[in-house]
DNA sequence: CTCATATTTGGCAGTTTAGCCAAATGACCA
DNA sequence: TGGTCATTTGGCTAAACTGCCAAATATGAG
């Protein structure tokens, strides 16, 4: 199955996702979101402990991927996760640092 | 529940799975790995249809991040994926696709 | 040993990303 | 209207990522 136009197209569609959540404060803010509901910015501010500004960037790319929206609540900005199966995607990321230690486990063992 | 130093070498182990998925091509490998068993890099090349030594450094990277394995045959490399719940990785995203397409036909609905 | 094949690695150029500060925007209150 | 507070955006610099070519490495065949 070679990789045709229509293929690559839906691997890069499927890439602006991953990439989305490929950054410890983006991965973070969505754990929280998933865990916790609808957070502000000033609260997941203070949670993360960066800029505001840079906590808002982080949040802004996670909207534009689709994976949260955002609800203007007076002069507060509440995100919400969009999509419940983010916490799946968890469990695997752990199954694969899991079989990384045990394998780090095994070379230290020799 | 502020980032301390373990929760954010926690998000950072993850990101680091993630990142290791962040791109198209790296995605297409995983997926085609999961599908249809070890491949050589020579066949995932021409499958990718990009020079070799780019699709063996996305490898190296899916290898890096403990992904896939690889065992030397000869002149040949075969690949194959470490972690099977990658697929539920991919139901996920495409949910999250799905969700977007359903908000841009709203929108241009309207 | 010599050649051919498969893969990895060095190095370079172009692009993207991250984080901060400062400034702009928007909403609320007096 | 003027002043805050919450948030976003512009702009900048440093770092990371990509992809290709060329060169190095490794394995097998003759």
């Amino acid at each position: 199955m070679i990789m045709n136009t229509a293929q690559r197209d839906k691997y890069e569609a499927r890439a602006r996702v991953v990439k989305a959540m490929a950054h410890p404060t983006r991965l973070f803010l969505v754990d929280e979101l998933s865990q916790s509901g609808p957070r502000c910015v000033c609260e997941l501010t203070e949670l993360v402990g960066a800029d505001m500004s840079t906590v808002s960037r982080h949040l802004a790319v996670l909207k534009a991927a689709g994976l949260v929206e955002d609800e203007k609540r007076g002069q507060m900005v509440f995100y919400r996760l969009r999509v419940k199966c983010v916490m799946d995607f968890f469990d695997c990321i752990e199954s694969v640092l899991a079989c990384n230690a045990r394998s780090q486990q095994a070379l230290l063992a020799r």
